[in-house]
DNA sequence: TGTACATCAGTGAACGCGCGTTCACTGATGTAC
DNA sequence: TGTACATCAGTGAACGCGCGTTCACTGATGTAC
């Protein structure tokens, strides 16, 4: 259905160009003209908080896919971090993470908008998931480790897209995961440092 | 002089509000009326790379200060840190740092404009400020502790103003800080952890 | 099966507005003599 | 000291453009009989 396609469009326009995509443009990707838009949306920020929410819904799904293929916590941690900080999630923004793509977008909107409260939905899910993957009973407790491992996964890839082009960009990557994983290359399901993150 | 006030002006508006922030508003908040801005600067682009580059100028000068002012390494790598994360950096972004501000508006800027290279510059001191703070001789070196490090610090940042006026804009501070020093109040002079961060 | 009408998603041109940029003009200041 | 002129930073109105939004219209589809 077109709904479908706009909200596809805008979901991933949105991460590539932030709030400042135009309905013309979205439309137009979705195959449309723009005047249908106000049948399908209120308003454009109406359209920018379904497609936040939207993009979050996609990464939830992401995550929980590699969560339930891995054999333990462990495992399931280290394919999250590993994979989110791989090169195709720092040249892709329209398909990746919108908590990189759209933080600082979303911090200038008014506290009113409706983007702000999809934002922060999903950005709680995200926690959820990757704190349900930390080890249990230890210190400081699982949520606290979730929410300090998404802002180093989160930073390192605002800036790697910042300075892509630069050998720095790269630097920064591979930097943040060996801090979070205690490994080099690619992200193995073994984890070596026992206060990692 | 009017063209410092200019650059003053445009470096605390763009990180308020991006790149969009129009030259008219720049103008006005120097006191001075649109038409005289291209007595001063070539385009927008050029303002642009000035404003990125004057607000890297204003971060270097105070991580400078923030280390010549601590005993030893390890105290000035507190310093960073700690001051880094505190709450006024997450509700005044005007005169906050640039990494945090405009990671994302760089990111979406092609690769041939000014401003990418001003981004860059203000990083890679702002890096090597971080980096010279590291514990000598351990792996993994003093650069790549610096890059994990200011990820973590920019998105703790990023992420604490996407969602400002929840409780968890405040935890994501707490989390990275602990994570970071060791400690969930004022940033200690003494560190714990060996690998920490 | 065939005709008349209702529905409704989408079209495309238009609106008022703010943008970056341009440019003829103003008016304060400095210099020549 | 006083007059005439040059300089030049800043003014303010205008330009062409793209924005979010509106709205009369189109045309495909479904229903009534």
């Amino acid at each position: 259905m077109n709904r479908t396609a706009i909200e596809q469009a805008s979901s991933r326009l949105v991460r590539e160009r932030g709030f400042a995509v135009s309905v013309a443009d979205v439309m137009g990707a979705a195959g449309l003209t723009p005047g249908g838009f106000y049948g399908h949306f209120e308003s454009k920020d109406d359209l920018n908080a379904v497609a936040c929410a939207k993009a979050f819904d996609e990464s939830i799904e992401r995550w929980e896919g590699r969560v339930s293929s891995a054999v333990d916590t462990a495992a399931a941690r280290s394919a999250l971090i590993g994979q989110y900080l791989d090169s195709h999630a720092r040249t892709t923004p329209g398909e990746g993470c919108p908590m990189v793509a759209l933080a600082i977008d979303v911090a200038r909107e008014d506290a009113h908008k409706p983007v702000r409260e999809a934002f922060l939905q999903g950005f709680e899910q995200l926690v959820e998931i990757l704190a349900a993957t930390q080890p249990a009973d230890q210190a400081p407790p699982a949520r606290a480790r979730a929410l300090a491992q998404i802002s180093a996964m989160v930073g390192a890839l605002v800036l790697a897209r910042a300075t892509q082009g630069s050998e720095v960009s790269t630097e920064i990557i591979r930097a943040t995961r060996e801090c979070l994983l205690g490994t080099t290359d690619s992200p193995s399901p073994r984890r070596r440092r026992r206060k990692g993150g």
